[in-house]
DNA sequence: ACGCTGGATTTAGAATCCGAACTCTTTCAA
DNA sequence: TTGAAAGAGTTCGGATTCTAAATCCAGCGT
């Protein structure tokens, strides 16, 4: 079935590969859905809180992290009457994620949606039919998996 | 500078979301990394281990959650002249979030490679010029970014 | 019988997570 | 003027989880 050959090692040893590094920022149940949430509008503390159900403690470890590592900008915001407060803005760091964020939802509804549709789609704006995050040339054509190559530099 | 306006919560919990179910399974730290490697061929226990220097029970236990889930599935080898032992391959299932770690390598290729040229990319077989990950819609044909909609079920 | 090898568990200590309560500051209302 | 409310955190034990290292276990060759 699989056709990936048997390998003892990786061409390439994770510390010195960028998923490795971009792991390490994102690569964590709370910070998924702290991206997952902003990419949906979501800015305050509180409202991430709610949302995502996680505790204080770690909500505010988790955007600190963020903000160092420049995916979220803390801005602050002013209700009229209200205190100034700061906000978790994502930066095109962060925005850039999205096509991940939607491919790694997408994968979940087809092996994960016990046959239910999915509750979310996407779509060009002012189509119905549903768009994927795929990989494309430099032209913009979809490459379809069993054409994609890995090159090595050197 | 962002476009996204401001919401108080998701359109969707979070728990509902094929998303959530998605990284209550890939997302942590090794897991990824797991996938990884067996995406690059390497399929036994101490392989694994070699590759990630993580710990032993901690991959032991990984591995049991990716063949729970699908992901992986165990299979028995026997070299000629050695007991039979078991292998992890990867199922259709785990084969299919290739493009999501490409795209999770690409991100970090832009954003937190300093400045060197990303030591793997990826190309259309049989061309030279790199491909990125992106949206296309049925056809096949690119969608740009400001060009997404979501559109939810009801 | 003995050691080797690869897969996996045990153990003890460190780090992290969790929930709940508490702090701090400004604004509004009595 | 006193006090309650709101938002964004921090503090605090206790429970998980992680890590590293040692150990276990099964079959193979000698």
């Amino acid at each position: 079935m699989s056709q990936i050959p048997l390998a003892r090692r990786s061409p390439i040893p994770p510390e010195n590969c960028n998923l490795a590094r971009t792991i390490e920022i994102v690569g964590d149940r709370w910070t998924l859905l702290i991206l997952r949430a902003a990419l949906y509008g979501v800015r305050r503390f509180d409202d991430f809180q709610a949302e995502l159900g996680c505790p204080r403690t770690v909500l505010s470890g988790r955007l600190k992290i963020l903000v160092d590592a420049g995916l979220l900008t803390r801005k602050t915001y002013k209700v009229p009457g209200k205190r100034a407060r700061p906000e978790y803005v994502l930066s095109a760091m962060g925005i850039s994620l999205r096509p991940i964020l939607i491919g790694l939802t997408q994968w979940g509804d087809v092996w994960l949606g016990k046959g239910e549709p999915p509750p979310i789609s996407f779509t060009r704006t002012g189509s119905k039919s549903a768009i994927r995050a795929a990989f494309v040339d430099h032209e913009g054509r979809e490459v379809r998996p069993d054409q994609i190559r890995a090159v090595l530099r050197g």
